[in-house]
DNA sequence: GTCTATAACGCGATAGAC
DNA sequence: GTCTATCGCGTTATAGAC
């Protein structure tokens, strides 16, 4: 149920996707913090300060953008494959998945869980958006565990950080070493099955 | 043997530590790449321009600070502790070594590891003692493994490999989640030891 | 109202003349 | 070491065009 546009409001909209997609667009080639207004603008064929009429600063493109990564982030974790399968091929879809969106969204990935640019902070909308993904990625996980009944020989919480940090050492380091490498290939992009094996050995041991 | 210096020489030298250590504030305080030129040199009572007799540029400074973290790196791990006790000592020790050099050298840390600056490059040199701490350190993993005589059921590489995964992420998380408090405390910072039990684990099984 | 432009401010890194 | 100057940055004020 999208509300009706005139005329004026889709050439609007459509100008704001623009933005995003060339800052996007930047982002990825030069890095994040090397984002400048002045080159959006120019891609835009505008000056400048007419950027100010879609956005109120900078951070505003920049608290979109993260804004939308874990909405992005969200959809992409719902729809992981072997959501039916066995826990190990889950472990591995959820490792899998993470590197995958951070090695195509490398752009966003640097925004959201690096924190590159000093002045940035994100507006309380879109940090609730984030917690949300994040708590949503959490319970996931929880009934994952649930239903194949494990028994830990440590407390739930702890295993689900170490899945955390192994996913997430593993993708800072393969974007670090291979980022043109897709998953599965390149010194730490193929570890994700040797890392769930070590996480199954410890818990079912 | 340091070459002699002349009265001038050694006043030079002593303002290229002034600087140097009034980036560190600056990059501890507002972040790495937030460190502007202006405040070091209003912080000495000079003037902006008066920072290029000392330095070539911005980068070069960050490039001395980069040289300077993996040398500080390798003498934290030629030092670290429980060198001669047992694998599961010297496992805890390398982790918590490694996530103590990150908390309390934060703004070497980011710059060494995070390249959070978009135009700095590290010069060949830097690069070159980069390559070598790590290697360095990399080969004491190595020694760890043969004289413990361990077999693993997966490559001595993906089993090191493995280490350096976790031991990254755990201190990335740490620092995102509980900068403030000391390794061993926190969410991620306190896992250190269930880290090298699951490493033990699947090697021993 | 909505979009664009120009002008200008303050700050950043940096180059050159003294 | 300084001062001066250049260039690019994000941002604001303001005025004109649709």
């Amino acid at each position: 149920m999208t509300k009706r546009l005139t005329r004026r409001e889709q050439v609007r909209e459509e100008t704001i996707e623009q933005i995003l997609s060339i800052a996007r667009e930047e982002m990825q080639a030069e890095g994040v913090a090397a984002l400048s207004l002045g080159t959006i603008a120019r891609r835009l064929g505008m000056r400048t300060p007419s950027l100010y009429t879609y956005f109120d600063s900078k951070n505003d493109i920049y608290d979109e953008l993260f804004r939308r990564g874990f909405v992005e982030f969200g959809q992409w974790m719902d729809e992981r494959p072997y959501q039916d399968g066995t826990l190990r091929e889950n472990m591995e879809s959820v490792m899998t998945t993470y590197m995958r969106f951070a090695q195509e969204n490398q752009d966003l990935y640097q925004l959201m869980f690096q924190r590159p640019v000093p002045g940035f902070v994100p507006s309380e909308e879109s940090m609730a958006v984030s917690l949300g993904q994040l708590d949503a990625a959490k319970a996931q996980f929880s009934q994952l565990l649930e239903r194949e009944d494990m028994t830990l020989n440590i407390p739930f919480e702890e295993g689900r950080d170490l899945v955390i940090a192994l996913a997430h050492g593993l993708t800072e380091l393969h974007l670090a070493n291979n980022p043109d490498l897709p998953v599965g290939q390149g010194r730490f992009g193929q570890l994700i099955p040797q890392a769930v094996q070590i996480l199954l050995d410890a818990w079912q041991k």
